[in-house]
DNA sequence: CAGTATCCGATGCGATACTG
DNA sequence: CAGTATCGCATCGGATACTG
């Protein structure tokens, strides 16, 4: 890795953050996610090996403390400090690349699992009714989604006791909630593109189930929390933006 | 250039921004640098080749315009209102590159003629009193700083008629101000880790002139602004870090 | 589960030279 | 001044397989 050979606290940072994948473990771990295979999973597209290697590096940086932990004996990375501080530009960041990145949503690279476990890793067991809730979502798509011999167009959220699980195959459950739609449109609404009512109205997403749950899909359906930045040429309120970050100074070390 | 595949608008806007030299780009466009060669000077470890590439590819993502100047014929890059919208997202990544990136100043990357440069485009012709003034910049350093052949420890600011040059061969006016130090003690002050009154004091710096001048010193010679941003553990301002970017929006287009 | 070892291919990027 | 053309190497990182 070449530096940049400035003094300029930009191109400091810069060579930190510029490594590939670097600015997205960080968000990971400001989002909450402490262990090897759990941060995997949300950048599935990263070899363990470079994985391993960037943990390395962000370590040798301060941004990180690899530690087991005393209790599970697993071990665990936690942003420091100087990482927590790097939450508000990581914001703003999104909320830059939301309002000015164009190029999201071509076809060709909507990808059902990336979606479905996004979603899944943002469901709020609180916002449901006590007890079990299960989730059907069916995607119309056609030719049908799918990944080699793997169907992925029918997927089963199971909310039950504040666990939250995502299946591909029929768990067996009572369905309470069927969720039909197409891969675009649920992206769509995902990032905050369409908005649940227009969808709704427009016959592109259909929910069926008992009508508490269906009148409050939007509560419990995550979305992106992206989707509320305003498009230019709304001014963005970047107070706003930052006071959302995620990470909680305090809790780092 | 690989894609994440994320829908993450993070992931998005760092494929665009992680890109080797761009945010350096970004940050001297938003400074105020317009043409080609202007630029050049502020990434002079960058090719050109290289800059062209990149100059392309912020024009293909609409983060800068080129254009033909229509009085002087020349052609210059002109920042976008997305670009310009970056500019509190670069300006909190370098407050947190000064307070949390430590490998700085490490001997063997000091160099007097990027401190110089960068001094140099900072210098604010309106500080200095009517007329010219001449300030020579002597560097004690031992071995003596040099670049092959040229020897890079004595230097000349020449302000006059609210123009700035830099000299390595003495201009041959009078000089007004002396000033005395050694490379790494002057980019300490740049830096704002060192602060004027007290490398004066333990004779870290020499400073010989009219006594308004001398008196004035941290007025007219140029810092980082970045110098201001407070160290750890003192919390950081995020606002006042974010309501100092450079960019004013309403110059782009 | 939490990584490492090894290999190898693409390509990013630097170096140099050249041009309207 | 404002770039382009060409070359070639280093290295980054992806793929695959393996381990305590």
């Amino acid at each position: 890795m070449k530096t940049y050979g400035q003094y300029c606290p930009i191109a400091q940072a810069a060579e930190i953050l510029n490594q590939r994948w670097t600015l997205l473990i960080l968000r990971d771990l400001l989002y909450g996610a402490r262990r090897f295979n759990e941060i995997r999973k949300f950048v599935p597209l990263m070899s363990p090996t470079l994985l391993s290697r960037r943990l390395r590096e962000l370590e040798a940086s301060g941004l990180i403390n690899r530690a087991k932990n005393k209790t599970t004996g697993v071990i665990e990375y936690h942003p420091t400090l100087a990482a927590a501080e790097l939450a508000p530009v990581i914001e703003l960041l999104g909320a830059w690349g939301q309002r000015w990145v164009r190029n999201r949503l071509k076809e060709d690279e909507l990808d059902a699992s990336m979606l479905m476990a996004t979603i899944h890793s943002l469901v709020d067991a609180s916002r449901f009714p006590p007890g079990r809730t299960v989730v059907a979502i069916l995607f119309t798509d056609d030719p049908p989604l799918q990944k080699e011999a793997w169907r992925l167009d029918q997927w089963w959220l199971v909310v039950d006791g504040g666990e939250v699980e995502l299946c591909l195959r029929d768990p067996g459950y009572e369905i309470d909630v069927f969720v039909t739609t197409d891969l675009r449109t649920f992206t769509r609404y995902y990032m905050g593109d369409f908005a649940f009512r227009d969808a709704a109205r427009s016959g592109a997403i259909e929910v069926i189930g008992p009508k508490p749950l269906v009148d409050a899909f939007e509560r419990w359906m995550p979305r992106s929390h992206f989707g509320q930045v305003p498009r230019p040429p709304e001014p963005l309120d970047l107070q706003a933006v930052i006071s959302r970050s995620p990470a909680k100074i305090g809790e780092y070390s």
